[in-house]
DNA sequence: CACAAATTTTAGCCATGGCAACAAATTTGA
DNA sequence: TCAAATTTGTTGCCATGGCTAAAATTTGTG
């Protein structure tokens, strides 16, 4: 029953069970963070733009209500990414800040790796948008040399 | 105090938040299905390579427990994906066999082309896992056309 | 100032996907 | 055969991130 033809099979054999528990747990990882990633990284961005970023702006920019955009706050300051009073406007730790700044980097390099290659505008926006939590360090420096190369 | 020197800023201004809320939108959207898509699949390789794909096999291949098996596989069910009945091993209805292989194609494709611009196999294996949720169709096409290229 | 509008917070609900612990069924093997 | 081991299912807990509705605070306007 397990013995098929011993050609080349396309993968088939999906691998040691434990090295892929182990890719699966990445990309859990990668879930875990992604929304801290986003919030750091959209609030350093108001601030810059703006001045100050407000629970407003977060709500209608991920277009969720601003009831979500509260809660997830309070964990982003409970977890010392983000400081915030009562009221007030939002404001980065110094963690959240290099955080923030890591994360743009990367969105970046994304981005212009999939202009690189040939994807419009907007597509690279929105799949930057999600693959950016995806990409390992070996990948993104890869993904660097590739626009290095590839500029003119 | 929003004055900035009018040069030109690296991206700074964020664009219009309605555009950005699709963005965001569209990977809460990959979220919602990614689950789903691993699931049918590793249940459709498992099949293929043993046979058969049986609770135990996911629980340890995906890292996670029994119970949480259990759950997904419920909801799946529920969305007509999976059909199983009790202690029983898992089966795919045709919606979720022709999931599975849409899936499987697209990862594929991920991972090849990760390979292709010099990514390592395994660190490849494990960015094509979390990355293939979030490729749109467009660039999956260039993808695509990068490998049939490349490949010798 | 006073009051209306906008913003922020809170409360309470839901679904998903984690877990441990225990219960039930099936399979194995002595 | 039948007891032990394995597998599967169930229950109840938790955290996250969605939502609506209502309350509290700040802001802006007359
Ligand atoms: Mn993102
Ligand atoms: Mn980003
Ligand atoms: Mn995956
Ligand atoms: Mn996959």
């Amino acid at each position: 029953m397990s013995k098929k033809p011993a050609e080349t099979q396309k993968s088939a054999i999906p691998d040691d069970p434990e090295l892929q528990a182990q890719r699966f747990g990445r990309v859990r990882e990668a879930h875990q963070t992604e929304t801290a990633e986003d919030y750091v990284e959209l609030i350093a961005d108001l601030i810059e733009a703006q001045g100050e970023a407000r629970v407003v702006d977060l709500s209608s920019r991920f277009g969720v209500s601003h009831a979500t955009v509260n809660k997830v706050i309070a964990r982003l300051n409970r977890e010392g990414l983000v400081s915030n009073r009562k009221y007030r406007s939002l404001f980065l730790t110094d963690e959240g800040r290099e955080l923030a700044v890591r994360c743009k980097e990367r969105h970046l390099i994304v981005f212009n790796f999939l202009r690189s290659i040939g994807v419009p505008e907007e597509i690279a926006e929105i799949d930057a948008e999600g693959v950016e939590h995806h990409v390992s360090e070996e990948t993104l420096k890869i993904f660097q040399a590739y626009i290095s190369k590839h500029k003119k």
